[in-house]
DNA sequence: TGTACATCAGTGAACGCGCGTTCACTGATGTAC
DNA sequence: TGTACATCAGTGAACGCGCGTTCACTGATGTAC
């Protein structure tokens, strides 16, 4: 919830232990700027970033649009925000797992997570590869590198999980976050809950399936 | 390129026998059908649905944006029929594929087609899923269902080429397609080639894997 | 501690711009006799 | 076969509308003395 944030008062950061403290005005700030990133994370991954406004978001707030440029340059600067606020989340909630017990039950406990109807019926919380790596993939700016960087930061952590030598950890790692993002992909398509169902089983079995051998 | 338009001149279906001929204006607005669905087919899939303009589509065509309402009730329409074409383009190359030899093999060769730097570089000429199924999953309009018939289509024809007993082709069709899915969304993101190499044969041997057992 | 000034987060109107869609029009196509 | 009329594919201007961004302004916050 804090994490997202840096820098708002990049002027004074070598000073900062002579000014008293941040004062109302400044922790307000904050707040907005992290209730604008966590409102942008949800209907960005809602409605995709073209389709949501900035002034929705603004809203989503409870401020108004004009005000926006004081927290980033444009859009794409939100989007971007937004983007690593969602790797953080899906990192927690992995971290959560594998905090449980270790070893592969804990990733089976992850997959299980991910390859949910919760997860499929709520992209407004999931990951944002399925909801954003399509579009992000045609833009080429700051929303692209954040969501390459989240992948980046995920294949890590699979394939530490994972254990065992590292290359191959990656492969396998790599291998794992394919069908994961495919079977949901797949399953927000699902014309009914019975071919949603079928294709997280099937997600399910083959994501089990890519951790062996 | 001649399945996408129906029902052109629907007023005299009973009595096409009787009008002597197709002429030449009925040919034209079929050819020109045929172009803006060709060239909707490729512009979604790179710039997304939102992202290409009907005054863009039509302008591929060599026609003016004025006229595109002579063809289709809307952009949505257009979408539809675009998306059918690229399932269209893809089922032809699973079939190519297949018609080689039967069995594995010839899977493995759709699996490498599909898995392919070439499939990654060229949305244009991919596959819809991996363009646009996180676009349309949230339209929830005739594009969504064009989608979803697609999946059913290639899961289908995929679940066929397995064979054997067919909950389990379908069981393991689905996993496949998931893997191939996710794969090309993961290398489209990658910030290297290096990155996208390594999720490509990472999602090469996961495929595979999801055929044996 | 108190006062005068500067800063700046947030407001709300306005700006361009691009988009999907509509519409009056044109001229070739198709039909009726 | 030829003529008069109807149809309709395609044109290009225009329509609303929503969007990202800008801007002058306000009033509370923060600073200097």
């Amino acid at each position: 919830m804090d994490d997202a944030y840096h820098h708002c008062q990049p002027r004074n950061q070598d000073d900062e232990r002579e000014t008293p403290m941040p004062r109302a005005s400044r922790e307000a700030k904050a707040a907005s700027h992290a209730r604008i990133v966590e409102a942008a994370a949800r209907e960005f991954r809602e409605k995709g970033i073209e389709g949501a406004g900035v002034a929705d978001i603004m809203a989503a707030t409870g401020l108004t649009h004009g005000g926006f440029y004081r927290h980033f340059n444009s859009k794409d600067d939100l989007a971007a925000a937004a983007i690593g606020r969602g790797f953080d989340e899906g990192l927690a909630r992995l971290e959560a797992a594998l905090a449980g017990d270790g070893g592969e039950s804990a990733l089976a406990k992850y997959i299980d997570l991910y390859l949910s109807c919760q997860h499929v019926s709520n992209p407004g919380a999931g990951c944002p590869i399925v909801a954003l790596g399509a579009e992000t993939a045609r833009s080429g700016s700051g929303s692209r590198a954040a969501i390459a960087e989240g992948i980046g930061r995920l294949i890590g952590r699979l394939a530490e999980a994972i254990g065992g030598d590292q290359n191959d950890a990656r492969l396998k790692a790599s291998g794992l976050l394919a069908v994961l993002v495919g079977a949901v992909t797949l399953a927000r398509s699902a014309p009914s809950e019975e071919a949603r169902n079928a294709i997280l089983a099937a997600g399910r079995q083959l994501a089990r399936q890519s951790l062996q051998r």
